[in-house]
DNA sequence: ACGTCTGATGTAACCGGTTACATGAGCCAC
DNA sequence: GTGGCTCATGTAACCGGTTACATCAGACGT
């Protein structure tokens, strides 16, 4: 037996369509009378709505398109549950579509979701601004998050890492440390490029040694870079890490080398994991939940009054003892 | 502007909305002129065909409703990434609904779904059996992960929890292991009462001595429960917990306890999270990912064939030094 | 008694696609 | 020249809701 629709409800209750509708919708205009019938109509049918159908009718989703590329662990799931928290509330869901690969594919993920969302949340730190502009439907509300894009054509959220870094900076600085080292992530991620930019733009306002090495947001890749520092016998006395991963691993690798931190060398990391608190590491807390909970109010809200430009996200530099041996937990 | 439909596509090339749908689908009986001429319009349409509506007339959504309890980390970023990649690889989307609250709330977000997907691939840990079945639509072909429900009306995927510990309670009895301790994850969470039932039946068909003290699945609560232990005294050779974060805390504990791991007391944590490997910690290997993927696989292949019943996902030991100092990384 | 107003209900068009069936052109064989 | 075939194309119904507008019954005023 095919699935019950509102025409076999009306037609059970005796009544048009019409009026059903406008019972199930919570009309004023329907009789007690109706209303009751149609109600026990809808219990013995066990009918539910078709969203699809109604959604076409109504030329509204309540859907939000999420379209994220390969994030992995703690991130996705703290960017997601910020999203997800505020679309229940609003009684929206979310249709999440990673991005894998770019170009063709990125375009049609994104062609896939017109006439099922209202809007999209896009993160794409790895396309380019005219890569996205011709994959992004137009006429569909988007939000960029950590985007490069300049054309301002679309909203767009960012979180505010140059103001993270000079916190770091300047933090080091006032402990005394003169000596630093930056562990970057990936070439490509333009989180990590801001960081790095930062961090050097930072440490020269300060007039302080500055030094940068690769990584790749792996805590190993963290650990290989003090080894080779410690191995080569570079002097430092402070090491920033673009995420707390690699921090971790920098932590392990000056541990096991017995070097004393934070006396020797201060450890800071970015991103505050539940790890970093756990280990007493200072960083930078991002509250990425609270980014995609922003994205999507902000999304959302657009569609009401469009509030373009965009909307920097700044972190909040936590002090713990890898660099300060006083500050507790 | 409106969005293009197919019959401003249609007006423009000078051909009937059949005709178009039939090239966009890349149906033969189209001549290689009309096709032409369709592109053309197409592109100065900027024309992107709307999936609600080809959902509706299809009946066929090409989307799955995946509805999942607050999870954290680690855990719900893998799942979800299982299932993604199974479906981004089928041309499926995923329309994800966090499951916060139980009864009335649940019911709601399961019907939302209805009209909008093709299937429902449904985690619902704390749910009964009844609720359940009351809240899935009927007609809606859905899967469950690791829930109870024994009425065999829908397939199911289950971690073979107890298949896990009977190996870590067979390890730690081959190592000489004669007084275990298991920190036991929530009461309310199906998988920490299948583990704490299995380790005591493991125990006691090994004749060993178990006991079993409280723990949240939280590090802290790992590290506060072998406090305790020590603090009263008690005599133990191992510590099972219930999960690695709990394991990782009892670790801690136990090392600044001044204690000899695993000389004096071997642990063994459970899911093998990246931090995990990465603490040379014995765990029990559970591909989360695998697990999504495949719910995905069954839910949808079953739309063909109805392949009903339960399936078992056997996890693997993983012995490394926190159990056997010879195991290297 | 009659017109008017109010409020519940019904009819049918519409959202934007797909597709069964009808149409009609072109070709071939007789 | 005509019947029969193939093949591109068009017409219109349909998917399952919503809703503008029409209808109709009953209440009320004069």
């Amino acid at each position: 037996m095919a699935e019950a629709t509102i025409r076999d409800v009306a037609r059970r209750a005796q009544l048009s369509v019409a009026t059903v509708s406008r019972a199930l919708n919570g009309f004023e205009n329907v009789s007690e009378q109706a209303r009751e019938r149609i109600t026990a109509a809808v219990a013995e049918l066990g009918y539910v709505p078709h969203a699809g159908a109604r959604s076409l009718s109504l030329a509204r989703n309540n859907a939000i398109g999420v379209v994220l590329p390969d994030l992995h662990g703690e991130f996705f799931s703290e960017i997601v549950r910020g999203m997800d928290r505020e679309a229940s509330r609003r009684g929206y869901l979310l249709l999440l579509s990673n991005l894998h690969a770019g170009g063709e594919q990125a375009a049609n993920a994104l062609r896939a979701m017109r006439g099922r969302v209202d809007g999209l949340i896009v993160m794409a730190p790895h396309l380019g601004s005219e890569e996205l502009s011709a994959a992004l439907p137009k006429g569909l509300p988007s939000i960029l998050i950590n985007t490069r894009e300049d054309s301002g054509e679309h909203p767009t959220i960012h979180l505010d890492n140059a103001a993270g870094v000079r916190a770091v900076v300047d933090h080091l600085a006032s402990l005394g440390r003169t000596r630093l080292v930056h562990i970057a992530g990936p070439a490509d991620n333009i989180d990590a490029q801001e960081r790095e930019a930062a961090f050097l733009a930072a440490v020269a306002a300060h007039g302080l040694d500055g030094r940068v090495v690769a990584g790749d947001f792996e805590m190993e890749s963290g650990e290989a870079a003090i080894r080779q520092l410690l191995a080569a016998g570079t002097q430092f006395d402070a090491v920033f890490a673009a995420n707390d991963n690699m921090a971790i691993g920098a932590l392990e690798a000056l541990r096991s080398a017995g070097k004393n931190v934070p006396a020797e060398i201060a450890i800071v990391g970015f991103d505050d994991i539940p790890l970093a608190r756990h280990l007493e590491m200072t960083t930078v807390r991002v509250r990425i939940a609270e980014l995609g909970e922003r994205a999507f109010q902000r999304l959302v809200d657009g569609f009401v009054k469009d509030s373009g430009g965009d909307e920097l996200h700044a972190p909040e530099l936590v002090i713990r003892s890898t660099t300060d041996p006083r500050a507790n937990g």
